[in-house]
DNA sequence: AGTGTTATTGCAACCGATCTCAGCAACCGA
DNA sequence: TCGGTTGCTGAGATCGGTTGCAATAACACT
C-alpha cells in the first residue's frame, strides 16, 4: 500500500480549484483574499478555511500581471561586497517585508548598462517603486529615462532634480564631528582620503573637509582623492612619503579607513599610537577591526526604513521629500590623544 | 510647440501592438522571440526590427505565468552582512546573468520561517531552481517539504541525502593546509575557534582540526566552539586566560579570525608577532585587514558558477552531482615564524 | 499533373488572477 | 404593496504571453 504523498501530483492549486472546493465563484475567492470587506464574513471565513486546508496561496505572478503592480521592490547597489551596502541591504530586506514587500537585490558593479537592464526588468515586473543606493552619477541620470524614474528614491544627493525623493545623512555634520573629535584630542594636522567615486555623497564629504579645515585655519591635506578600493592604500603611501605628515587621517568611509590602517601597519606604523584614523559609515565590521575603528556612524537602518516610507508616501500623495539624517560619532579604538 | 516625449503615454506596449505593427499574428511574434528557428528568418528579422523600434520587451511575468517557469533564481543566504555570502552573492549574480537568469537574493537571518517563506515564494514565481548557501541544518531540512526541493543546489554538505546536488570545498584539506603552514613555521601548539553554527561545513572543519591535530600527536585546543559573531572574541578571551596558550590559532572562517585578532589586539597582543592567526575563506577584505590575513582560500567564484551549472545539469538530465573543490593556502601577514 | 512531405503562420484556448457590470435577495420608507 | 437602496455573488472580459492544432504555401518526387 502506497501512501500518496500529497506533494506529488497537486493539480496545480489555482484559484478555481479553491472556488470549486468552497462552492463559490472564483471572483468571490479573489475578493475573500484581496478585498475582505467586500465579502460576507461568513463566506469569507469559509473560503479562507478551505484555502488554508488546501495549502493555497495566490500566484504573485498572475496577480501582478493583472493588477499591473507587484510587491517586489528592487534595491540597486553598485557592490554588495562593500559592507555598507550589505548592511543597507540587510535592514532594507527587513523593512521591506515588514511592509509586505519582497526586496530584490540588484548589483550593478558600477556598470550603467547593468543598471539600465535592472530598471527595465523592474518595470516589466511592475515594481511599485525602487531604491537606488549611491551609485555613479550616470546611474541616477539613467533613472530619468524610465517612467519608473518617478517612483524611485535615492540614497544619495541628486543634483539638480528635486523630483526624486532622497534620504541622506548630513555629510558636513559628519565631517565636523570627525574634525571636532580629532581636534579635541589635540590633532591639528588632519589628512583626508576620499571614497567611492561619482557619488554626490563622496563629493559632499570631501567638500566639507576642505571647507571646514580651511575655516579652522589649517591647510587641508588630501592624501588621495581616488575612488577605487585602493584609495586607502595609496593614501597611506602618500602619507608615508610626506616629510611632515598629518597626525590624524579622516577616511571618507570605513572601507578605506581599513585599507589605510592596513597599509600603515604594513609599514610599521601603528594606529592609534602613531596616527589616528577615523572612518565614516559605522559598519558593524569596524568593531572587530584591529584596532576597533572610530568612525562617524550613519543610521543605516533608519535610512532603509525611511527610504521605503518615502517611496510609499510618494505613491499615495505624490509628495517628494528629501530627508537628511544626523550622523553620530562612534568612538572606538583607532583614535587617541596626540602624543609628541 | 511641445515635443511629445515618447515616454508619456505608451499604450502599454504588448505583444499585440508589435504584431499589428509588423503585420503578423501575435503567435508569430512570440515565436520570433522564443523559438527563432520556427519562424522564417526573413519574417523574424522584420519582427525583431519592428519590436526594437518600438522599444518592446516581453513581459517576464506573462511569460512565466504561461510557461510555468521563470528565469529568476533565488540565492538563499543566512546573512548578507557576512562578507563570505556577499562575495558569493556577487559572483553568483554574475554567473546567473551570464546565463540569462536573474538572481534574487534572499536573506533569512537564520530564521527558518523566513526561508520557508522564500521557498514558497520562489515556487510561486516558478523559479526553475534555487541555491542555498550554508544555513542551519533545519533550513536544508525544510527544502524537502517543497517540490522545489528537487531543484535546489546546496553550498554545504547535506547529511544523509544524496538527492540534492552540492558544491563544497574540502574542509579537511583546508584545515590540513592551515596546519601544515603553521607547522612549517615551527608552531606545534595550535588552537581553534569555531564558526557559523549548524552548518555541516563548520562541523567538518572542526572535526578535521580535531582529527588532524590528534594525528600529529598534539592535543587539540578548542578555544571556542560557539557559533555567533562573538566566537572570536570569546576565543581570544579564553586564549588570554590560559596559562600556557597556543602559539597559533586557526579560525573557522575569516570573520572570526578578524574578531580574534581584534580582541587580541585590544589586550595588547600583536599578530603575528605574539600569536599567529590563520583564517578560512579567503575574503578580499582580508587583504586589507591589519595585518593582512593569512587564510585558506575557498574558490568562491567557482562555487557560484558551479552551483548554477549543477542546477542546470540536474534540470536537463536529472543528474545529481556532488562537487568538492580544493581550497588553497593564501599566505599574507597574520602568520609568522615561531619565535621564542 | 498528382500526392506526399515540410516549412510557416494563423487560430484559439489557456496560465491564474482582477475587476466591471449585472443579477438577485433582503431591507426601507411611504 | 412598490420603487429604491444596499449587500453580496456570479459572469465574463482582460492582463501579456505560449502552444497544440489546423490551414496554407512551397517544394519534392514519381
Amino acid at each position: 500500500m502506497t501512501i500518496s504523498t500529497e506533494e506529488e501530483n497537486m493539480p496545480d492549486l489555482s484559484i478555481d480549484v479553491v472556488a470549486k472546493a468552497a462552492g463559490v465563484h472564483r471572483s468571490t475567492v479573489s475578493r475573500a483574499f484581496s478585498r475582505p470587506e467586500a465579502v460576507k464574513s461568513e463566506t469569507r471565513e469559509h473560503i479562507l478555511r478551505v484555502a488554508e486546508g488546501l495549502g493555497y496561496t495566490m500566484s504573485p505572478l498572475a496577480q501582478a500581471l493583472r493588477r499591473k503592480t507587484s510587491n517586489i521592490i528592487p534595491l540597486i547597489v553598485p557592490d554588495i561586497t562593500n559592507p555598507f551596502f550589505a548592511e543597507l541591504a540587510k535592514t532594507m530586506t527587513q523593512a521591506a517585508d515588514e511592509r509586505g514587500y519582497q526586496l530584490m537585490l540588484c548589483v550593478t558593479n558600477g556598470d550603467p548598462a547593468k543598471s539600465d537592464g535592472y530598471f527595465t526588468a523592474m518595470q516589466a515586473m511592475y515594481a511599485p517603486f525602487g531604491i537606488v543606493a549611491p551609485s555613479t552619477k550616470v546611474d541616477t541620470e539613467a533613472l530619468k529615462r524610465f517612467a519608473f524614474g518617478h517612483k524611485v528614491v535615492v540614497i544619495d544627493r541628486v543634483e539638480g532634480d528635486d523630483s526624486v525623493p532622497t534620504v541622506t545623512v548630513d555629510s558636513r555634520k559628519g565631517i565636523m564631528l570627525a574634525l571636532d573629535h580629532l581636534h579635541s584630542l589635540g590633532h591639528t594636522s588632519i589628512g583626508y582620503v576620499s571614497g567611492i567615486a561619482g557619488t554626490h555623497t563622496a563629493q559632499d564629504r570631501m567638500d566639507a573637509y576642505l571647507e571646514l579645515t580651511a575655516q579652522s585655519g589649517s591647510t587641508p591635506v588630501v592624501l588621495d582623492s581616488g575612488s577605487d578600493l585602493d584609495a586607502g592604500t595609496r593614501g597611506a603611501e602618500h602619507f608615508l612619503a610626506m616629510d611632515n605628515p598629518p597626525t590624524a587621517i579622516i577616511a571618507a568611509n570605513d572601507m578605506v579607513a581599513f585599507a589605510v590602517i592596513s597599509a600603515l601597519g604594513r609599514s610599521g606604523l601603528r594606529v592609534p599610537e602613531d596616527v589616528s584614523v577615523i572612518g565614516f559609515d559605522g559598519l558593524a565590521l569596524g568593531a572587530r577591526f584591529n584596532p576597533p575603528l572610530t568612525t562617524v556612524r550613519q543610521p543605516i537602518a533608519d535610512m532603509g526604513h525611511i527610504a521605503i516610507e518615502l517611496a510609499e508616501k510618494q505613491n499615495v500623495d505624490g509628495s517628494v521629500d528629501h530627508i537628511v539624517l544626523e550622523p553620530e560619532l562612534l568612538v572606538r579604538g583607532s583614535t587617541s590623544e596626540l602624543r609628541k
